[in-house]
DNA sequence: CAGCGCATGTAAGATGTTACATGATTCA
DNA sequence: TGAATCATGTAACATCTTACATGCGCTG
């Protein structure tokens, strides 16, 4: 048996947050590249078939759209699947086993040049700088309350900043040794 | 077709960087939790049937140790394996999906209740510190020569500090702000 | 001699991704 | 009318974890 699937628990909270109105599967997609996306992602390919179980363990009900117009599924919250969510959010997360990809390659650095290593990192410190400027952006609309975000997801927010910058600040300080190991002379430290 | 294992690559970056002496999948295993723990994690489950694997592909060598003594198979890199691997550092790392539970848990926030919050930023805070103590450990002995890594490993070891450190903060600041909002009156911000 | 760590593996099953198939609607 | 987006799905496949099975050697 392995891990405990997480992907019925992200519909669960995603439909239960927004319990006002029902979501297609496609929505939920949308959503969560929308919102979660820096820290989640699901794939259509394991959504549709999760939303299919949920519905048949009666967690979630699912109402066709009537009449003209798009053709859609649309999915809402039962009070059992409510009750499922909170039992999972209750349950203390697993600080589920990073894999980062970047950090190995440095670790076997030894291995190649160090100008291929000064790209990846340079890379990836681009796109963690753009991650932080998203937050912040994020950040500046909701104080003026253009996005109803809950404290909770503010915080969720902040955390992004937070690592971003904080990653970004490192990837600086690395690129600089890598710079001067390239240059020659002397890998300093 | 899914995405490309790096459990072989893993294997062969290990197996690359100590390519004096060779190692056990059961030394692999251990170099992996002892050393790159915090970054990356591999299962005897999937460590044994890629060295059978790398083995037939001839990327490493097989060699059973002969005589008394426990019976082990040793593996080493091979010429081709150092080729395989050097071309898969050369690669840009794909940022690969972050999935963090516990940003996940908050995120849904609002469906349960505060104090369960708490509990699990406090247990992953005290994670993380720990994570970060051991890390500037680490360092300390790098810096007095009793460790002999890389400059690309220590790299490494700063941004495990520089993360775990940043997550303290930020789980620190987070938690303020939620016992002010189970203490009661207004969830400031 | 019992128990623990060493050591190698297999089997089952869940998880998850990619690619494909299909068709409707909207908009330029 | 053709492209993009909406929308729902399936099939194939790889990945990975967990649990189990097995046995040796060392140490108390």
């Amino acid at each position: 048996m392995a891990r405990e699937s997480r992907t019925p628990m992200v519909i669960l909270g995603i439909l239960g947050m927004l319990d006002e109105r029902p979501l297609s599967g496609y929505d939920i997609k949308r959503v969560i590249d929308h919102s979660v996306a820096h820290f989640w992602s699901e794939s259509f390919g394991q959504i549709y078939p999760v939303l299919k179980r949920l519905s048949q363990d009666k967690l979630i009900r699912a109402r066709a759209t009537e009449g003209a117009g798009r053709k859609r599924i649309l999915y809402s919250i039962t009070p059992q699947g409510e009750k499922q969510l909170q039992s999972w959010l209750a349950k203390t997360p697993e600080p589920g086993k990073p894999r980062d990809e970047l950090i190995l390659k440095l670790f076997f650095g030894s291995e190649t040049e160090v100008p291929v290593l000064i790209r990846h990192l340079q890379a990836q410190r681009e796109r963690a700088h753009a991650a932080s400027e998203q937050y912040a952006e994020w950040l500046k609309k909701v104080e003026i309350q253009k996005l109803p975000y809950t404290p909770f997801q503010v915080m969720t927010l902040r955390a992004g900043v937070t690592m971003s910058a904080a990653f970004v600040e490192w990837a600086d300080e690395s690129l600089v040794t890598l710079k001067r190991m390239k240059t020659g002379r002397r890998g300093a430290l």
